[in-house]
DNA sequence: GTGAAAGCGCTAACAA
DNA sequence: TTGTTAGCGCTTTCAC
């Protein structure tokens, strides 16, 4: 299991000490060239290949950074996913990923797993975390970014959007639409503190409208569930919404499908908006009307932000990115 | 940077010695029930965690599988990792991912990079790879399984399924009902065997029933593009298809979206069939007729093999997944 | 069942 | 510029 040929073999194959070889390996410059060639020469022929593990263990760090997602099986956090990995790569550095499965308890062990892999820094979803996870980062000095929220008043620097805006301006594209009878479906708020101001600022458009949400429900990821909820708002006993306002692009799509496939003729019988402006998006039919949050730069300048926390560069805390309504032919005015 | 509280802290204050302490870490039965309550007593006071980089490099093992995707930002791919991370995660290890963009020559350095972080074991799409791959594992003694083709004569363990099935299943349904007018658009076959295979798969079909396909094209997974050649081929001075057979379910969306987009009736102006049957395929409207690939059966299936690989018990080498033609709405007889 | 002690392969002072 | 040396935090014989 061992690797054969260390550092020493090397040194005695070269006529060197060690401490030559390590840093023929990680400051060639300090080398007599002369030296560096025979130890170079040593080390192809013994065909040796420094062990990473000794060397993060002395070093310290791993050059990899963790994350964890509810679930990467979701265009809502893949895309951002891989805008930090390639952040991320380009550094130098690796991503190892976790799930939480939307589930904060999960988390905490995920990130438990990650600090005990040696992650040198983490980058985790702007949204309610575990007590333990900040005294458990801090004890172990391992810098941590969020990314999804934008708050000022964090613990943890936090790249993200203002999320009730979002919530105010898809609502409030359907009442400057003239509708009045229009149904809510967010993703569950429970665990997530982006939903639950996304649903605030729905409500803080409907008020300063003077106007109710007609039903409100909560959904999971799933579309099937999002399909159903879909359907029992559509039949519901007090007739049907003219408008659905959706936490996400992901919901959308699902009352898309569903009203669709209910005979509906979407925007004309209901119009539908959604949040995150997903690729997809604009590529189903008809093209989601929806708000804009740029996730893949959200993601890249997080990675960017832990780099320079790992690196003790002088980076800024809190980042703001900027939302914008993305009207296209999901919506319409009654 | 360092950790504060060590094994050795623990054990002077539960009065033990390092040795036990370790025992009771990793062989808790050899311990006495008494000295092990102590012991544990001890860890929560100081509020100790073992330090993974130091027993990775003690042991040999980071208990991390690196994974190398094309890209995670696609559900073809994500699904399958979300399970094989599952997989891994409920058996103690930790998946590092890669991106290889599509690029055998990036695939390799992403190899290297994992390898130097020390990973026990990899999985790989089942695509061509470099030789210079096998090589380095070699040398390093680091298990590596290949997952999305069943390969018998394959080098690494394949856990897949027969590509050129899956094109000969897809052609024969638009055969068989009646298409003579059958286009066919495929993932770029240049770095990427599965593509390669089910093209061929597609292609034995139509000589099996005497006919020929109308056009072929071939896409990157951009669903902008995807887009763009169905429109070509619609409006191509030939005519348009009145089918048009997919070499994967992303495909098979993007022509469906055009397709309506330009005002045709799917299935009834033109029939669309993919391979894969993603989760979304069930919800599309209409639902699309595609062929089913357990993909996310197959990874788990992958990291399960690897970990036998990795414990050194006796497993399988290759295994075949069964697929099987799903018929929705997308595809009707002439 | 428990402890003492010897490293694992490498890096990083410090000395020469 | 190069060598000597002391660990990093843990696991693992081998005695007791």
């Amino acid at each position: 299991m061992r690797r054969s040929n260390g550092i020493r073999e090397v040194a005695k194959h070269a006529g060197v000490s060690s401490a030559s070889v390590s840093r023929a390996l990680n400051r060639p410059e300090l080398v007599r060239p002369e030296t560096l060639r025979r130890i170079r020469d040593a080390m192809s022929d013994l065909n040796f290949y420094p062990d990473a593990m000794a060397r993060a263990f002395v070093t310290g760090s791993s050059k990899t950074v963790g994350s964890i997602v509810p679930t990467i099986d979701n265009s809502m956090f893949s895309e951002g996913i891989n805008a930090l990995q390639d952040t991320l790569v380009s550094r130098g550095y690796m991503l190892l990923l976790a799930n939480s499965g939307y589930n904060l308890e999960t988390e905490k062990e995920m990130v438990r797993a990650l600090v005990s892999r040696g992650v040198d820094g983490l980058v985790l979803r702007g949204e309610k975390h575990d007590r333990e996870i900040e005294d458990l980062l801090g004890k172990h000095r391992i810098p941590c970014v969020t990314v999804g929220r934008y708050d000022p008043a964090g613990g943890f620097p936090t790249i993200g959007v203002d999320n009730r805006k979002l919530g105010r301006i898809a609502m409030s594209h359907l009442i400057e639409l003239g509708h009045h009878r229009i149904a809510q479906i967010s993703a569950v708020t429970d665990q997530n503190d982006r939903a639950v101001d996304r649903v605030q600022g729905m409500a803080e458009a409907c008020s300063a409208a003077g106007r109710s949400i007609m039903a409100a429900r909560q959904v999971d990821y799933a579309l099937e569930n999002i399909r159903q909820t879909a359907r029992e708002l559509i039949d519901g006993s007090d007739g049907p919404p003219t408008a659905v306002c959706c936490s996400n692009d992901i919901i959308a799509y699902g009352v898309l499908f569903e009203a669709v496939r209910m005979g509906l003729s979407v925007p004309r019988d209901l119009s539908i908006i959604g949040i995150g402006n997903l690729d997809l998006s604009r590529h189903v039919v008809p093209g989601l009307t929806t708000v804009m949050i740029p996730t893949r730069r959200l993601w890249a300048r997080a990675g960017e932000i832990l780099i320079d926390l790992l690196c003790d560069r002088e980076t800024v805390k809190h980042v703001e990115f900027d939302v914008e309504l993305v009207v296209r032919d999901s919506t319409k005015s009654i």
